[in-house]
DNA sequence: TTTT
DNA sequence: TTTT
């Protein structure tokens, strides 16, 4: 079992590839997660999460999330091993999500009037087959 | 929000620690996470996944935990950036948890009939106050 | 371990009471959580899910929460069986909430601009003493 | 965003079932759920969990589960309401899993050598079309 | 109605 | 009894 489920901010806009073999559209963000305390000096931080999406998904979320939104997220947590051109063993750790409910539109937003995408649908929830990670990217 | 649900096994018996400035327990351990698909191969991988937990919890399961034990952890992910001495940014994603609830025994050990611990009890579960990441370690 | 995280709506404004014996404030209001599918005449039903905060996390939300806001839950899911005046055994299902995230305000409200409240900060998140159900209420 | 995620033991064998229209499989069961503090008096008290669980994974817990046995479960929380033959407005709490993971066999079992299934493994992890509940049973 |  |  393996679950994960966040809400924060994208810190930019996602971006979206598709895998050379396949073409299966991919799409990355990071997720800004307020941290539930503060810290020494007072201060609240946050965590910088990496997300993941496949399919479907990852073209509704770069169609229509930006940085700034709030989202909800579910997903799995996954580290990927890879080598560094220097030879070095490194990894990155992402959640790769099945769910990501759009919660609000940016407040510093000047979006046009005629985009009218329903901000709280739910894209593609977890009916789809999400694959592993089958291409570097 | 920040949520993480994980079962996995131990890879190597924890690692118990004290902050320096403080003597805060704190423990270490690396969960692995079976996948829920096999890789193209038609093998099953999976997860290796950092686990910190503070206080009484680090040292309940520096005491009962060992490789191979099959635990559920909840908690938060965590991203804690620093530098290299080679001056490099880098990153540790891991999870803080708040609740270890200790699932079986390994079946591969030869544990003594006396080590008479309940295998399902719960330690510490959520009421300690579980403090950030107050010191490098 | 017993974990439940839910977005959703509520149809009423909280309740505020407390118990008769210590005076420790319980709030209870009903989320209406949108399902992930259509039903079979093609409309979205929502599944009405009864929520109770203790202490601290229930002034703030009867404080602070409306009839409509959306909120993000979790918490643990709780059965509590009960005795009718006729004699028949009855249960209700509930979440006993341990941090409740504000996540909008309801667009057709006309609050006045003096109303500060940040609608994402986090309530009194899961380092309060939550108790049982010491009380039927 | 509906989650829900359990770790508990059967309180008896699960039932299966088929829709009358379909021949859709269903199988119920109750989980015992420890909750995290003792009661008044000291005891360790439980939440009795309704699961509902469908089609392959409906076919597999029937196969495969027995009472006492410990579980981890995953999926969403559903209220679903009906009316008595007296007339009176009732609703049932449970959760619809689309995710079962077996964690040991019951201590006093006496099962056959010859029951060689892997204790760990997942069943038919989420990438069932798991339908809503389109009839009453 | 309840599991270990 | 039900929210948007």
């Amino acid at each position: 079992m393996n679950k994960v489920i966040l809400i924060g901010r994208l810190t930019r806009d996602p971006e979206l590839r598709y895998t050379p073999a396949n073409s299966v559209p991919v799409a990355t963000f990071t997720l800004a997660v307020d941290r539930p305390f503060l810290n020494q000096k007072g201060e609240r931080e946050a965590d910088f999460i990496r997300i993941v999406v496949w399919r479907k998904l990852a073209e509704n979320c770069a169609n229509n999330l930006k940085k700034g939104r709030q989202v909800a997220v579910s997903g799995r947590l996954q580290v990927r091993s890879y080598d560094t051109p220097e030879g070095q063993r490194r990894s990155v750790t992402e959640v790769v999500a099945d769910e990501v409910k759009f919660l609000d539109r940016p407040k510093t937003s000047a979006e046009p009037e005629f985009d009218s995408i329903d901000v709280n649908m739910d894209f593609d929830s977890g009916n789809d087959d999400i694959g592993g990670n089958e291409v570097p990217f």
